[in-house]
DNA sequence: ATGACTGCAAATACTTTGCACATGT
DNA sequence: ACATGTGCAAAGTATTTGCAGTCAT
């Protein structure tokens, strides 16, 4: 097996190997470089700019080990699938509650470290329906573009 | 032309004529009757969807034309995308406010009439974020696998 | 030992594009 | 009249799948 030191630091990854054995998931060499990469640039990647990033250090890597361990962090809860718009979706491994804003204008994502809680939202849902997470998005311009706009308003 | 009155009521259209030639954009029957369809079933279908559903009474419509159409439908402001998995964008007529449940087990959508507003949530964006709206997607179990669950768990 | 995971390649799903012709204004 | 929209086919992305071999437990 390919020496996993090589990859990420042990003391980083606890919690995350805790996690993917809690789930019945397996402990590769792959999840964890794929979930270091993610904590290394949060910066909302796409499976696509994830391979690239990950075949940088671990050159044998596939696009679909790749989909695989993504799939895998979602499923144990290390990392957030984000979908804003038609493009490919994007991967978030920021689980403490937050929110995320989207740039219409250039696409870019930034963490918003506030929520809105199902209490404070206080939704009445039809009878059955059994809420689980509240998923908040907030669309508008980001610095640059909101900067741009302004300019070429005078 | 085709006759337009074989597709969609004139009275449901004017808004949307309106909104169509408000925005630089021209009136066709395609796009009229994909509005139509949109609106006659209300449940957030994929781009293919509607394409199969309009090809009903419509068999030379192609797929090129439902994205433009649903494109110009959103420009207009007549319709939302809604992208909630890694699975196709989805469509919604429905612009008065509210948000969407999303159930993360079978994977349909239903609208949920109440928002989250701006003054509301409360958002302390950093310097220069412009927002502009909220979108809020609630993830959960729909009543039908809400009741599967319980079943099983048993 | 065994089932889960990986890498590869091929398949599928989703979306966009180029172009000739048609149509809305 | 002329730009914009349509239909078709082909190309471009994004994601999934089948399978033989490898690895984690």
């Amino acid at each position: 097996m390919v020496s996993r030191t090589k990859y990420a630091p042990i003391e980083q990854d606890e919690q995350l190997n805790k996690r993917l054995t809690h789930s019945g998931l397996r402990v590769t060499p792959q999840r964890q470089h794929v979930h270091e990469i993610l904590m290394t640039k949060m910066d909302h990647p796409t499976a696509d700019q994830v391979f690239l990033r990950a075949k940088e250090s671990m050159p044998e890597i596939s696009m679909a080990t790749v989909y695989n361990c993504l799939d895998a962090l979602v499923k144990c809860e290390m990392v957030k699938q984000v979908n804003l718009d038609r493009g490919a979706t994007r991967y978030c491994p920021n689980m403490k509650p937050h929110s995320h804003f989207y740039c219409d204008e250039c696409g870019s994502v930034y963490d918003i470290l506030q929520t809105i809680s199902p209490d404070q939202a206080k939704f009445k849902l039809p009878r059955g329906f059994k809420l689980q997470n509240i998923d908040t998005n907030i669309h508008g311009l980001c610095p640059d573009c909101s900067a741009k706009a302004k300019q070429s308003a005078n």
